[in-house]
DNA sequence: CGACAATTTGATCTGTCTCAACTATGGTGG
DNA sequence: CCACCATAGTTGAGACAGATCAAATTGTCG
């Protein structure tokens, strides 16, 4: 699959593109660029003049807090463009860097300022994107402040797991998250130790099925109950009249 | 100070207006509504036809979690547009109450498409207030996730009153958060007997001083400190250059 | 004044963290 | 091709931040 392919079968999922929309994405000049895993993508504190995009791998956001502690913010993979913002939001409050090794493109402003000028319902795209990014920062911030360890991490499944099985990323034998367990708790607000006894409990009780960095869902219904999941703030595509 | 007048104060936080923008906005027809406390003003899973804007008193977001836990996502006062997103995503996934008692302005979707399609300048503002509003929903990612329960009630603390401050809503001896200890833990993610406990212990180490729901600063600097607060994230106009 | 809501206090319990060791696992260089 | 090393995962024991439950006290407002 084309890069361009990727971002077109993203935006996709927010909402239909026409011929001409997607002639334009596939006119965006983009340079590429590849990371090693841990690598920094964007650095917090920095100024961003370009957009990027995922095209490989998975990649997090993040932020840095007191005493050396790192708050994973969000979760992408490709097609995602993490940093939509910096085209309004010269600062940025927060960094990008590799989960896996990483290819990722970037778009300068100009460029994608140029297009939506031209593309009304690119910028209409766009700004939902955006807008679906926040919902699911307040989904984030529910699940830290009002569930248990195994709800966060059960939710934190689901959420992936959905969003990749909306990109047809996800395989009938499950779903690839190469996080560590430190990572995961990073994004849960958990100790590494913690992660671990508490994906032990879920692989016994049977809500997921793993092997190494390889998921699969064990029992939706009780996964997603457990987590106490509902995906309507992923805002996805799914009947043709939200298009 | 006129309803208008709020708004146009609220928005120049984010970027100067000028004087066809502000009288675009004074131009907009707004239908005017008083809340009593504790009254949902939007509620979860309802579709918006328009955006509110508080004119009078404070408003959080909330989003509920399974066993009638509430989680609040963020706290608003006069001026705040806390509905925006409604513009673009049909299908609310949180809710808006009233922490005190308000006097709400919604305004129709249909004149704000109509208002900033001829109106670039407006636009901007109005597509930085959202990517604004999702940087501090970041910014609440982290605290929840990675900080003790005095870091996040100091650093809801220090927000309150830097945005209040940037409104001319603080006064010299303090500025009012109407919350009560209990929403307070909705909002930090703690019992309201551990708020209680933390805030005492605040107020005898002289980080706040309080009476009733008027709180002053003791001592900025520790008290920005012990929140490890850094108030990038809010993206407030402060210099010309970056208006 | 009475009543209801909010705050405060005390006692106990528990989920999660920390520290520390041990065991895979996979990659690298000799 | 194997020995080694680094990284990730696992296990155990103990400590602690914050939750829960329950009662007392202090507003505050009709």
């Amino acid at each position: 699959m084309q890069d361009y392919d990727r971002i077109i079968r993203r935006l996709e999922t927010i909402s239909k593109l026409g011929d001409s929309e997607k002639e334009a994405l596939r006119a965006l000049p983009m340079r590429r660029k590849a990371f090693a895993e841990n690598a920094d993508i964007i650095s917090e504190d920095s100024r961003a003049t370009e957009c990027c995009v995922i095209l490989d791998g998975m990649a997090a956001r993040y932020k840095h807090v007191a005493k050396g502690r790192r708050s994973i913010l969000s979760i992408h993979f490709a097609g995602d463009l993490p940093d939509l913002q910096g085209l309004h939001l010269a600062h940025m409050d927060h960094g990008i860097s590799a989960l896996t090794p990483v290819r990722v493109g970037f778009i300068s402003h100009e460029t994608i300022k140029a297009t939506i000028a031209t593309h009304q319902q690119l910028e209409n795209v766009l700004m939902r994107y955006a807008l679906i990014d926040a919902s699911i920062f307040r989904q984030w911030i529910a699940n830290l402040s009002r569930r248990t360890a195994l709800e966060r991490i059960a939710h934190i499944f689901c959420e992936v797991y959905v969003r990749m099985s909306a990109l047809g990323l996800s395989a009938p034998d499950g779903f690839r998250l190469p996080m560590t367990q430190a990572e995961l708790g990073d994004a849960a607000g958990l100790s590494p130790v913690h992660v671990n006894r508490v994906m032990q409990r879920m692989r016994k009780d049977g809500l997921i099925i793993s092997r190494g960095d390889l998921h699969a869902v064990g029992d939706w219904d009780r996964l997603s109950n457990a987590a106490d999941f509902d995906e309507n703030y992923l805002h996805l595509r799914r009947d043709p009249i939200a298009a």
